[in-house]
RNA sequence: GCCGGGGUGGCGGAACUGGUCAGACGCGCCCGACUUAAAAUCGGGUGGCCCUCGGGCCGUGCGGGUUCGAGUCCCGCCCCCGGCACCA
């Protein structure tokens, strides 16, 4: 008698099972000893516990990471598949402030809660290696890290223009800037000079733009390069007729040299202060301070003339020079040549203030008005200018780029500790290695006001000088939560040392990373700055590689009511309603076969009934086969040929396509052929094919389904391979078209010879019909699959 | 403007290197069985138009092309999504 299926009962039973045993676990590597070479480090983005609970995009990202670690770990692969908490930082302290409370212990209550869904939901995690980025065994390293990257000159802190939120009340790096506005909380950010610490991500910004290791998405790798922005171009020296000094200014456009008519600085450019005339000064104070997205929506230039003249080093010719605040100063060197007949704003501006317009390339892209450089084609100009620059000392070929150094200092409270101390006598001194952490202290009063809360409290602030023992105080802001983020996948692997951030050897042996699974909207922020950390500790020895992520994986966003969720926005949807109602095995073969996971996906829990509807009706027919079927059931025949097939499209759709929902629909037709044979002699064969094929989806009921066919301990049992010989057809259906059109098909003998093909397809009533007793002008023949007769 | 991705039934989507009348699998809908009835379950149908019920014609955003054969390749458009953008 089948009994029912009662997926809480199933499930809590696996799950105890799996806990108890440590089925996840896998140890690492020791040197000196055996270890497996066939290892996958399977990793997805890290949870925010900023909420009580998961949403279903969680659901969706880790389930997934579930199929390939099960997959994977079934097929003879060694595999690391972590779990952690990226606990500092706003999106926790703001939530403690909303509920009022301590974000400390905000942030634990709701990991207890995600890490419980977690574990209702069945996925394979080594808990062993669980990091939280709030924990002082965590942030110690972080700590670590930051010295060493001052140590070497790529951390620094400098007075610069920086985002300011208002609301949040902090810096916002520039990568978390999104149209002008805060990323966390939508609200438009305002440039305030501050001093800041930054790392130096610019000096990798060449290298940031290869991929040499990895296989990247295209439209990523697009997303880091525009982000990157490098533009070659030539630096060009314009010397100032009244004082004599050179001002340098960056162009792409070397060929147009001759064309410069006019010259012009940003209004911030340190010409101004130095020489500028008092009108172009007044003009300077007012235009630099206006966000640079208004100044750009105004059709009409604005700008006064300097007073002062440059030479052209070209023509020789004298060129007024102009303040703008066209031309920004944070990109090039905050001066241009103005070459209004071959750029747009240079033409407004040009147009404008009626000052003059020279041609120098005409309709054939050749440069005219160009002294000896006339009739070269414009590239070949652009080297040839160059040369001659560099000849006269006026100019060098040189590179640009967008990116800036990212600024990651904060305001706030919850946050890692930047271990820095600041001495009147020996400036600013690294907190020694020995006395790390540098611990966040417990404070009453963490809500932002503009200046770091941390430097309200007096005892925590004073501190001896670690260098001449003076009396000196804290460095008070915290560390943006993305540098926590920039290295947690490598102290998953060695979560639990003391004696350093991780062990080389075995970081060495797991990295890079299989296959990250992560969001696209971290593209320009953490996936970026994690590859500039792991460049920068390759530099230093302390691992070897040079990118994190081999394979990267986009999931797409779930939304509801049309928008992705998320906390900000209130339109989350957590697991538990629904597993409540339908079991964890439902819920994850539903998020699954909603669609492609790398779409965006509207969340509705209506077409779930149609996969409680497969789980129920694959519970039956196993009972059915387990009862019915030969015990000895053979591997031969109709079933067993569509088993070998499932095997073969499951397999290749989880670890070579990455595609997880067609291989749930190649299980149900499998289970439907199976329905109608529960007898045939290769239905059992057929029933534990499927069982086996759905455990990495479906692992509870998969798993109480194994153990009706007789088995047990699935979770271990290898993947299915198929039976290559059962693959191969004795007979196939024969398509014959005449003029590409099918007019006929039957079943035809494997074995047969083009000719034979040929033969057979003539034979056909209906094909004879459409030849109309003529002669085929061209016959084709694709051995296994068709004949087309051409008339 | 530059760069990247995409457009297939009522819906989610499949078709992996051009080759089985494109539409698998599922949702929804329709019909039937079981039932006093409903739910659940099981069976059947479901791109459009025409039909003498054998079939015929059209159909993967639009227009061309290559090919025996195109959702798939090429050219030109249209639309949608994402990145960059007074970046010199």
């Amino acid at each position: 008698m089948t009994p029912r299926y009662e997926p809480h009962e199933i499930e809590q039973r696996w799950q105890r099972v799996w806990e108890d045993e440590g089925a996840f676990h896998v140890p690492n590597p020791v040197p000196g000893a055996a270890t497996p070479d066939k290892h996958w480090y399977q990793l997805e983005m890290l949870p925010y516990p900023s909420g009580p609970s998961l949403h279903m995009g969680h659901v969706l990202n880790y389930t997934m990471g579930d199929i390939q670690t099960h997959v994977r770990r079934r097929s003879g692969w060694h595999v690391a598949r972590p779990m952690g908490w990226d606990a500092f930082g706003l999106p926790a302290e703001n939530a403690a402030i909303r509920e009022g409370g301590h974000p400390g212990e905000i942030v634990a209550r709701n990991i207890e809660n995600c890490r419980a869904q977690m574990k209702r939901l069945g996925w394979a995690i080594d808990w062993d290696r669980e990091v939280s980025s709030d924990d002082p065994r965590f942030y110690r390293w972080t700590q670590w890290l930051f010295l060493r990257f001052w140590e070497h000159d790529l951390a620094y802190r400098k007075e610069a223009p920086v985002n300011w939120c208002p609301k949040d009340q902090t810096v916002v790096a520039n990568e978390y800037v999104v149209d002008g506005r805060c990323e966390r909380c939508g609200t438009p950010v305002e440039l305030r000079q501050l001093t800041q610490w930054f790392f130096r991500t610019t000096a990798y910004a060449d290298e940031l733009l290869e991929y040499p290791d990895a296989e990247w998405p295209e439209r990523t790798k697009t997303i880091q390069q525009n982000w990157i922005g490098r533009s070659e171009g030539a630096e060009i020296l314009f010397r100032v007729e009244e004082t004599g000094e050179d001002v340098p200014v960056f162009t792409t456009r070397p060929d147009t040299l001759f064309g410069a008519t006019f010259f012009v600085v940003a209004p911030e450019h340190p010409f101004v202060e130095a020489h500028a005339s008092e009108e172009a000064k007044e003009y300077a104070r007012h235009a630099g301070a206006r966000p640079v997205e208004e100044r750009a929506a105004e059709k009409e230039k604005t700008g006064a003339f300097t007073g002062l003249h440059v030479t052209n080093p070209a023509t020789g010719q004298r060129l007024p020079v102009w303040v703008s605040d066209f031309v920004l100063m944070d990109y090039g060197t905050g001066a241009i040549g103005g070459v209004p007949a071959h750029d747009e704003r240079d033409r407004e501006f040009a147009e404008t203030f009626a000052l003059p317009i020279v041609t120098v390339i005409d309709d054939d892209g050749r440069l005219i008005n160009s002294g000896q450089f006339d009739g070269l084609p414009s590239e070949e100009a652009k080297r040839a200018i160059v040369a001659w620059l560099e000849e006269e000392g006026r100019g060098h070929a040189t590179v640009s780029y967008r990116l800036r150094d990212w600024s990651f200092s904060r305001q706030r409270y919850w946050g890692c500790p930047i271990p820095v101390i600041y001495c009147d006598e020996c400036g600013a001194v690294p907190v020694p290695a020995d006395d790390l952490p540098v611990l966040l202290p417990e404070i009453e009063d963490y809500q932002p006001k503009g200046k770091a809360p941390l430097a309200g409290n007096e005892e925590w602030m004073r501190v001896d000088c670690p260098k001449c023992g003076g009396e000196a105080r804290r460095e008070a802001d915290t560390m943006d939560t993305f540098v926590d983020s920039s290295w947690y996948f490598l102290r998953y692997i060695d979560s639990h040392n003391d004696e350093a951030p991780f062990d080389r050897f075995v970081v060495d042996y797991w990295l890079p990373v299989d296959q990250y699974i992560g969001g696209i909207d971290h593209t320009t922020g953490h996936l970026l700055y994690s590859r500039f950390f792991v460049k920068a500790m390759n530099d230093w020895g302390m691992v070897g590689f040079r990118e994190p992520f081999a394979r990267v994986f986009h999931q797409g966003w779930v939304t509801l009511g049309g928008s992705k969720m998320s906390k900000t926005r209130g339109n989350v949807e957590g697991p538990d309603e629904i597993v409540d109602r339908y079991g964890a095995d439902a819920v994850r073969l539903y998020i699954l076969f909603m669609g492609p996971a790398d779409q965006d996906m509207e969340w509705t829990p209506d077409g779930v009934e149609g996969i409680v509807r497969f789980l129920r009706r694959l519970w039956r027919i196993v009972h059915e086969v387990a009862e019915a079927a030969p015990a000895d059931g053979v591997r031969e025949g109709a079933l067993a040929r569509k088993a070998n097939e499932t095997i073969v499209r499951v397999t290749d759709d989880v670890l070579r396509r990455f595609q997880f929902h067609t291989p749930i629909s190649a299980v149900m037709e499998l289970v439907n052929e199976l329905g109608g044979a529960v007898d045939a002699p290769d239905a059992r064969f057929a029933a534990e094919t499927a069982v086996s094929l759905i455990q990495p989806y479906a692992p509870h009921v998969a798993e109480e389904l194994w153990g009706a066919l007789g088995h047990e301990r699935l979770w271990e049992e290898a993947w299915p391979v198929a039976d290559e010989a059962q693959l191969v057809r004795e007979t196939f259906e024969l398509v014959v078209q005449v003029n590409g059109k099918v007019r006929d098909r039957f079943e035809v003998d494997a074995g047969l010879r083009e000719d034979e093909l040929v033969a057979r397809a003539r034979e056909s009533e209906k094909v004879r019909a459409h030849l109309n007793g003529g002669e085929p002008r061209k016959t084709i023949v694709v051995p296994g699959k068709l004949v087309n007769f051409v008339v």
